[in-house]
DNA sequence: GAGACCTCTGGGAGCGCTCCCACTGGAAGC
DNA sequence: GCTTCCAGTGGGAGCGCTCCCAGAGGTCTC
């Protein structure tokens, strides 16, 4: 029963006073280490629990250069782009591979250039044991920060361009791939993808995939109809597709947002779905199940993300040199395709 | 331009050097501080460019007493309640005003056990300067480490029981008996709600509303039939609904999420909506303007609520005494009623 | 021209912790 | 009985910053 204490906090000095031993011992005997006596170590435990003890976590940080945090940055022009529950997912599996090592989850909106700056700043002020970066774009300015800085940085997807030193990404490639040879298997031949932004590295290799998928099928390819996954978006680039290339028979939207958006689409047009048009998305986030009808996805382990990323930078932060990762995706086939 | 550096950071006392100054000095030039020569601020300025130099935010915290840090903290039995989109939202806001007072965001999902000891430590280890919480249930641990710490906690949403000290919160109980009214005077009659957790002051004001409107209107209000505020135990609650009641006429859910499950429930029944039925959800998330049909609901301002809370959390971090708050909501007619 | 009152300045004492190191004394080895 | 070793101990020097304070030198008053 940790006793009620007055506001002021106490020190590991007045913890080492009351147990009667001096500050190295109780500090020892609080960090678990060697070289403490069975008795002056239950003397510091007493002491703590009658203080109610609880070590300042800045002065350990300042003593030990480990602040005890991991930031997730979250890029983007503006700070819609975080309510996809894509990145809800990644940071429950961060959350949660990171309480395993102890790390507290900073989470940055990179949005403006504010925002943008803050970022810098915390990469070169230490105020973070790593990093780990999420939906970058082109030439996106983060990029170069990351490369600069000393601190551990883990990619969360590859940007176009190089890859970095360390990421952890989905086999978008793969699995946009399989999405198009299924449809393409259900006898769609012409089949138009809605892809994300082609600035992005997950918008490109989706396209790649499914125009791989194309061409190793003997059929033609559309030309990317650029979306920025969202429903919204992946409406519009639906209407497009309507107006331009009536003939379309099959869809593979490159996230179950844009899916969801070409249902509504096709629904307000009066096609049906599948039958007149099918309709693969990709992610499997809950938008997909519940759509109507529910979404045919490439299910890509999002939660794994999040938690591989974290294990990644804890690696690193640890001084291991862990090899980057790329995580299996699996098509989901439901009712729309 | 700063130089490129070595990898090693330089330190406040190198800038000083470098200056020809104090580190007193060097330490008012870098934080705007009176009572330094117009001459040795430009030598600081120029010596902090030349070496890059960033203040070391840990050193910083532990002697000015302030992390610049504010957590986020989300409760909640399993993390799957993080996937509800509202949070994003609440985040987006939060981050926003966070920003402006040069204050980092820790997010803290205070799922497990062992998920609530951090909070805790966190509590008294002074690893932030203040803390939102958010999410609580009847007799949540959480309640009680806020009402012992020293440290500033603003609640999103007020809990059962007792209200806190300092809490933002959405007018519950007006939105629901808005959406109930509307209800009633598109002459529906029976109308049921689908509530969310009753031990949870948001559940609990929501199915209030409801309940003094249907009072109010001179019509019965039936039992609380109780979902978890996810798409499938909306879809459950229709269900039983349809089972218990068959008779109902209208449906006030107390989220979008449940409202969409109901919505769903009833598409698969082949009951129309709102000939048959007429729904009403609340949040207005994202998931109601897609919905089939597009879902009427009460729409609360949640990025706001996550703006207020940041914004109530700095005055109390600068030793002010602010006012709870409560936002307004507001009915968005759509085709679901 | 003495006192009051500025602005500047740098020294130094923290903030609360970790960790190196020098020291003690008892056990082990020969 | 001597050295060798090592578990156990506490002193003290940081970690990199802020901020109090005493002091220097200048301006302004009357």
């Amino acid at each position: 029963m940790a006793e009620d204490v007055a506001r002021r906090r106490s020190t590991l000095d007045e913890v080492a006073e009351l147990a009667g031993v001096s500050r190295s011992v109780a500090s020892r005997a609080l960090n678990n280490a060697p070289h403490v006596s069975r008795a002056k170590r239950e003397a510091v435990e007493r002491a703590v629990r009658r203080l109610g003890y609880v070590p300042n976590t800045t002065a350990r940080a300042l003593a030990t250069r480990r602040t005890g945090v991991a930031a997730l940055v979250v890029s983007g022009e503006d700070p819609s782009i975080f309510a996809d529950p894509f990145f809800a997912q990644v940071i429950v599996g961060a959350s949660g591979a990171l309480e395993e090592a102890d790390l507290h989850l900073m989470l940055c909106l990179a949005a403006s250039d504010r925002g943008r700056r803050r970022v810098e700043d915390l990469l070169r002020s230490r105020g973070a044991d790593g990093v780990m970066l999420m939906a970058l774009r082109e030439n996106d300015p983060l990029i170069r920060m990351a490369e600069e800085t000393a601190m551990p940085v883990v990619f969360g997807g590859r940007p176009v361009g190089p890859a970095p030193r360390w990421y952890v990404d989905a086999d978008n490639v793969g699995g946009a791939r399989e999405a198009t040879e299924y449809l393409v298997s259900r006898g769609r031949t012409r089949v138009a993808a809605i892809c994300g932004r082609l600035d992005t590295g997950v918008g490109r290799a989706r396209y790649r995939g499914y125009r791989d998928a194309m061409l190793a099928a003997g059929l033609s390819p559309l030309p990317p109809q650029e979306g920025d996954f969202t429903e919204p978006s992946g409406a519009a680039a639906m209407a497009a597709l309507l107006v331009n290339h009536p003939e379309v028979d099959g869809v593979f939207a490159a996230n179950d947002n844009m899916g969801v958006g070409a249902l509504r689409t096709l629904r307000e047009a009066g096609r049906t779905v599948p039958d007149d048009i099918a309709v693969v998305g990709f992610d499997d986030l809950a938008v997909a199940r519940v759509a109507d009808p529910p979404l045919t996805t490439v299910q890509q382990p999002v939660q794994a993300l999040g938690r591989k990323m974290a294990h990644m930078l804890v690696a690193l932060v640890n001084g291991q040199d862990p090899t980057p990762l790329i995580l299996p995706t699996r098509l989901i086939v439901r009712a729309s395709a």
